[in-house]
DNA sequence: CCCGCGCTGACAATTCTTTTACAAACCCCG
DNA sequence: CGGGGTTTGTAAAAGAATTGTCAGCGCGGG
């Protein structure tokens, strides 16, 4: 299903190249230059996201935001703000915006955030916190102590690997791709080689799989990324 | 495939520099010191990646950006820019750079960024003529996952033959030509063989058909291309 | 100061893609 | 119906790209 967006920005070369680019990454794009006529038409479309920016004729995205919270409504908002403006009152408890990105930025990261706030608000899943316990094959780990057993062996998992973990059993059976496991464990601007997910890899195999030379869990989907399976009872 | 890229910047150090850096990469690297002859050369070369200079002679980076972009062209764009100048209006979406850097900066953090931008150019699938699931006969495959099943043997897909498949299962009935195929899932110029098509579509007969020799899914259609068959029950 | 974690570079192993070569199938035309 | 030129099927090999693995380095916490 296409995410629908809205976008309220007054400077019309601005709106127009985020509204490009985000219709280039396949979202549905609603946009908006001022803000008296925002409320409105997010109660119209009730988009998935709402790109505010603070600096608006008619109505200030500060506002914008409050009221859209005052309606308890949950529906993420990423703010933009130009540099200077005041953004720490932006995100917290205060304002409720879920994330905010100051000019300049790169579209790059815009649009990683776009979509880190998007899967957040996938119902059934918060990104920000791993299950309390993961469990498949005969493989059990407790998130919470960083340590999981395979049959009879214990083993200790360090924070990254819980979370690249925790990733992959979420989206168990779907392949998941390298640059989300990056992007999402590692953070949106990040700029490392791939190799070091690789390398995480090998360490999370030699816990847990049996046999890490030929895993049977952990597989690695070939110019993908990697996919987590459950039991692979029927192999060919 | 080894990436081509395109560098505009006119101080003749600073370019030599980073064409050597990039080439000693991997990378194949077109460079162009002149603002005004960038644009032939990036039509020319249809390069997978730009990294502009703002200042230049002839023709700013600001320009060249805007008339890149201009023909809807989603090349990725990595800024240079001296320190104080107006970024903000850069990569902000004004213009619609993907990325920027301020001078003066590190090799190192320029080669990492180049790799993200194209780590990001290059999706797997493209999500939009994706189906999450293409079913016909006793063929499932999951789009998500590269795998599918056949009755009850399960087989892999690479992300090139899922395109393909994809592709003529949009057209199911209908005859897509060779042409049409290579340039939806090759690229718009593809200049090789017409064999690596056949070839691929070998291989998919080999999963997806029962009798891979005598295929009753994926027809050819003499001196046109292919064609997908959701069922073939009444031969004549 | 030592150690574990995380990162990187180097190189090997694996998998995917393209090319090559030749056989088979097809079409047009007489 | 039977050439003769084309187009397609297939296997094998060459060529690329991706991934696995190891060793070493730096950093930060005991």
């Amino acid at each position: 299903m296409k995410k629908h967006l809205l976008v309220v920005e007054d400077d019309a070369h601005i709106r127009l190249g985020l509204v490009d680019a985000l219709r280039a990454e396949g979202y549905e794009v609603t946009e908006c230059g001022d803000g008296s006529h925002a409320l409105p038409l997010f109660r119209q479309h009730k988009p998935d996201l709402v790109i505010l920016d603070i600096m608006l004729p008619g109505k200030s995205g500060y506002d914008l935001c409050r009221e859209i919270r005052a309606t308890k409504n949950r529906t993420p908002i990423l703010m933009l703000s130009a540099k200077g403006q005041e953004i720490d009152k932006v995100v917290g408890l205060e304002l409720g915006a879920d994330d905010y990105v100051t000019k300049p930025f790169s579209l790059r990261e815009l649009l990683a955030r776009v979509r880190a706030l998007l899967r957040r608000a996938e119902p059934g899943i918060d990104a920000t916190e791993a299950p309390a316990e993961i469990a498949f094959g005969k493989v059990r780990v407790d998130c919470k102590a960083l340590r999981g057993k395979r049959g009879k062996e214990t083993f200790e998992l360090t924070p990254r690997e819980l979370r690249v973990l925790a990733l992959l059993f979420r989206e168990k059976g779907n392949a998941v791709s390298r640059e989300s496991i990056l992007n999402e464990v590692w953070g949106i601007e990040y700029y490392g080689t791939t190799r070091t997910l690789d390398q995480l890899v090998v360490k999370l195999r030699q816990k847990i799989e049996d046999t890490p030379g030929e895993p049977r869990h952990l597989l690695t989907v070939h110019s993908l990324g990697y996919r987590l399976e459950d039991y692979v009872g029927e192999d060919f």
